[in-house]
DNA sequence: GTCTATATTTGGATAGAC
DNA sequence: GTCTATCCAAATATAGAC
């Protein structure tokens, strides 16, 4: 058993489904998702086994709904903390930021869509669709605010949003895949840097 | 079974070690650590499970001798691959591209230390530990490549090698983990822009 | 919907003959 | 060193009572 720390509580509220969903959220992104059973998810969600295949048909049914809840958790929080920076530079440069800070209050397991990428390997099964739809929103949500920073100066305006952006999303996925490794926030670190280098500070 | 494609030739050359390693690392790469089980690892290899126990104590122990071995072949490969190329500003921009066609070459299936970091959730294992060490080499092959290029004209000598150097592996790893979500290599072609504006082009 | 009990396969690992 | 046979726990999933 990998995750003895988070193992204390056992979810109470909520009906059986949300439960089960719940449980299983925590214990695929921070054990992983091979190394998870159904056993031990419905041991902790306190349900049975015959009220788990009521809901879910497969496991791998599961993993899809494990997938859109992060998705939705993940993209909620990242929408709600950028739209309380109105300055569109303070948000483009406090964005890594804010990511750094939820690496770090993630215990630096990393990107849930990455590591389930790593265990999941048709790259056309419907978990890494799942995955695809969230690194493209991500990028979206990249791209709107490069957008407006560009806008906001004409000192910009021979910079490409598009390219911009998905270079901000590269380097940003860099960070986050080193800081898993590391288990370390340096990358983040070396991030600031390179940001600023897109739009043509820090030469 | 996901790994069908390559299942067709069994290794035959080689002591039943070498036969067993090769197999495993071929199929813990493309198929996952924890989704890869010793049967199918022995049935390929051509040697029965007393055989294989009598040379890995346990699965771990096979795992971090397929880290061990990922590690030779990559570093083994980029630094041949690099040494062929004399010119440090050609080296800058071909390491780069050489990473996209290694990525390609290998059907997108990520880094091998990331993805094994994905199913193995204590960042103190074994595994783990050699994780870190291949990162920390690959870092330092970047490190000396970029010491070469600031060495090699006057212009750079307002830049920090260990800065350009961890930025661009930031920007590697990025590339990576991209390459593997969408499958597709339109990720390093954005960080060959970025790599140039490390070094001040591109402004 | 929820439960207990069970089916079935596969997992990693060992014992002992040759 | 290599093999066959076996052990035991855990995996996913189902049947049927309440």
């Amino acid at each position: 058993m990998y995750y003895a720390a988070c193992m204390k509580t056992k979810t109470t509220r909520g009906t059986a489904k949300e439960k089960i969903l719940k449980v299983a959220t925590d214990l695929f992104y921070h054990q992983g998702y091979n190394a998870t059973g159904i056993q031990q998810i419905i041991n902790e969600a306190g349900v049975s086994k015959g009220s788990f295949y009521t809901h879910y048909k497969t496991k791998n049914d599961l993993g899809v709904a494990y997938m859109q809840k992060r998705h939705n958790d993940e993209h909620t929080y990242l929408k709600q903390t950028l739209s309380e920076i109105k300055d569109p530079y303070k948000k483009y440069i406090q964005f890594n930021q804010i990511m750094k800070k939820w690496m770090k209050s993630s215990a630096y397991r990393g990107c849930a869509f990455t590591n389930m990428s790593a265990e999941v390997v048709d790259g056309n099964s419907p978990i890494r669709k799942e995955a695809k739809y969230h690194y493209e929103a991500f990028r979206s949500v990249i791209r709107d605010m490069i957008d407006d920073l560009l806008k906001s100066d004409e000192k910009y305006k021979d910079l490409d949003a598009d390219y911009v952006a998905d270079q901000y999303m590269v380097i940003s996925i860099g960070a986050l895949t080193n800081a898993e490794i590391y288990q370390d926030t340096w990358a983040y670190d070396h991030a600031d840097k390179s940001i600023r280098k897109l739009i043509g500070e820090e030469k």
